[in-house]
RNA sequence: UGCCCGAUAGUAUAAUGGUAGUACGACAGAUUUUGGUUCUGUUUGUCUUGGUUCGAAUCCAGGUCGGGCAACCA
């Protein structure tokens, strides 16, 4: 089934550690920060970490980062769970940073007693003021020669609460010259009186990053532990602290961290975006996080796919969002049911077609699956709801929809010609007259007549009321993270057009929230989560169709 | 101006010293009761300069360009 593909450099290195027997079997993780929710940048980290384990029988952890206080909560926790759940994937062990307090306090307490960690008394400011540059060496600090016992005394009263946030800090001895900026004694724990979401108010003091991470992987015999680029430097450190605690050694391995066009990722914007209100939360259908994709109808297979066709690689790149639509309507073309609804109606009025006649036409669900995906009732009558875009009064030269004289298949009834039309004051067209050519009917026509242009329409009679919601990108600029000054003044203003009263056909009361559907000639669709009840339908727009004749119209 | 990393069509991704291939896009055509789908074809590329070699995208050296690093964030 599967084409044969060329190993990924993570792939390559992992063969490699099994086959010299470094490792036997293999074990990954996926470490968020529960301080935002997932999105597809964090999906390719969870393609990677598990299905790297996964192709080599091995196993992946979900571990939340959670060593600091202050941004972390609950609700991010259980929306990273079922982001990842809902991707198609299932951990191995459940782990939070947090549960290793004690034994990375022990950690400390071990590189306190080997003379390689001190208690440093000077402020934040000092501490910076003293590190250097990246061209110059930094200071060392008055307080790194203390004893032992003393900073055993200071470490053990910081713990107790004895200082408030910002009067001491445990730093590692290592090198204040280093060329590597995170050498120069890096902070090991600092002090934080701030409640936190698991572990309460037991602690007051909290390791760094850096000083949990690479720990929490050794605790849980993490073979191979996957990370962005930008954490390349800190690998010397995270090596550091493996070495000279003498505990299993996990490695680090990095990836360069994707990036979508038209599209901002780091949760710090994101975070901002909700918090302005410039979208609907998290999971506003436009951005770019796991549930916003879910809500927009995104199918978790479709993501899977992508992250799939990416690749990993170390070198930065940005990948067309035109990708990720390829990847959707894909997958919705194979499982969409097909529907009709009139977005911008008017009147299309049969003049030949009996008044009060309703005939039930059929109509299939998928052309795309085996036997049609089964058919649907579809009633017609003598005035049917067609876009206002499908008739032009002066035809393009390519035109083969709706014009006076011309003909035009009913999509699923019949082929009609058009007789005439109605404007209103304001010279917009309010109604087309048509004859309808009885021989024509879908299924069974027998008038020979072949016409090139086939339009949806929905019965006037019968006709149910809906809201759409067609969704753009959210930026009008490739790259917004690029340009200058706020990203946010780069926000598209019509990325979400909302279409109160459009014209759908009956069946689509029956609509779930799980369905997807393709609106014929449209575009692909679902029912909003958020938003839609049995009362009012709101449809959200997933992507729409490729449309080669809006390319064609704007030559 | 220190250290680290990277550079293959428009965008991604292969070729692991031996014919630069694939996907998306773009363009053209065929099919089509969705201007959708499907099918066929076309198009565009190894950052640069040297070196090693019978042979270099691949190895080496210099250059250029891009990214990262100076949070008590992760």
């Amino acid at each position: 089934m599967s084409e044969e593909r060329s190993l990924n450099f993570l792939e390559e290195i992992v063969e490699g550690d099994l086959s010299t027997g470094k490792h036997t079997s293999i074990h990954t993780r996926f470490p968020p920060e529960p301080n935002g929710y997932l999105h597809i940048g964090h999906a390719k980290s969870i393609c990677l970490n598990f299905g790297l384990a996964d192709k080599y029988g091995g196993k992946t952890n979900l571990r939340f980062d959670d060593t600091n206080p202050v941004t972390e909560e609950t609700e991010y926790v259980e929306s990273i769970k079922q982001d990842v759940r809902w991707l198609g994937f299932d951990w191995e062990e459940e782990h939070f940073a947090s549960d290793y307090f004690d034994q990375i306090y022990a950690f400390a307490i071990n590189l306190i007693q080997k003379g390689l960690a001190y208690v440093d008394d000077m402020s934040a400011e000092e501490i910076a003021a003293n590190k250097g540059t990246p061209t110059e060496a930094g200071k060392e600090s008055p307080a790194r020669n203390r004893s032992i016992e003393d900073n055993m005394t200071l470490f053990t009263a910081m713990k107790d609460g004895k200082y408030n946030d910002g009067e001491k800090v445990l730093r590692a001895k290592i090198d204040m010259a280093s060329p590597n900026m995170h050498m120069r004694d890096p902070i090991m724990y600092r002090i934080k009186k701030t409640s936190h979401h698991r572990t309460g108010d037991k602690w007051c003091i909290y390791p760094m990053y850096d000083f949990a991470h690479g720990q929490s992987d050794s605790i849980e015999n993490i073979t191979h532990s996957i990370c962005t680029l930008e954490f390349e430097v800190h690998k010397p450190l995270y090596n550091w602290y493996i070495e000279q605690l003498g505990i299993f050694a996990s490695h680090q391995f990095e990836f360069a961290r994707l990036n979508l066009t038209y599209t901002v990722m780091s949760k710090r914007k994101l975070l901002q975006l909700v918090q302005e209100k410039l979208v609907d939360g998290w999971d506003d259908p436009r951005m770019p996080t796991i549930s916003g994709l879910r809500r927009r109808g995104y199918t978790s297979a479709s993501i899977r796919n992508f992250c799939d066709r990416i690749g990993v690689q170390r070198r930065e790149n940005i990948i067309d969002v035109g990708l990720l639509e390829f990847f959707i309507r894909e997958d919705l073309n194979k499982i969409a049911s097909r529907r009709m609804v009139v977005m911008d109606p008017i009147r299309l009025i049969i003049t030949n077609y009996p008044e009060n006649q309703t005939e039930i036409l059929r109509s299939e669900n998928n052309p795309e699956e085996e036997n049609n995906g089964g058919y649907r009732e579809l009633p017609f009558g003598r005035e049917l709801w067609i876009e206002a875009e499908d008739f032009q009064e002066t035809p393009h030269k390519k035109w083969f929809r709706l014009a006076p004289e011309q003909k035009v298949r009913l999509k699923s009834a019949y082929i009609v010609t058009c007789t005439g039309f109605k404007k209103d004051e304001n010279g917009k067209v309010t109604e087309v007259y048509c004859e309808y050519i009885p021989e024509s009917k879908s299924g069974q026509d027998s008038s020979g007549i072949h016409v090139k242009g086939t339009i949806h329409w929905v019965s006037c009679e019968h006709a149910c009321d809906a809201e759409v919601r067609l969704y753009d990108r959210l930026f009008n600029v490739e790259n917004p993270s690029d340009e200058e000054g706020d990203f946010k003044t780069y926000i598209n203003p019509t990325s979400l057009q909302i279409i109160t009263q459009a014209k759908t056909e009956p069946v689509l009361l029956e609509a779930q929230p799980e369905n997807h559907f393709q609106f014929i000639r449209k575009g692909y669709f679902c029912i909003d989560s958020k938003y839609s009840t049995p009362e009012k339908l709101v449809f959200n727009r997933t992507v729409t169709l490729k449309d080669t004749w809006a390319k064609e119209s704007n030559r």
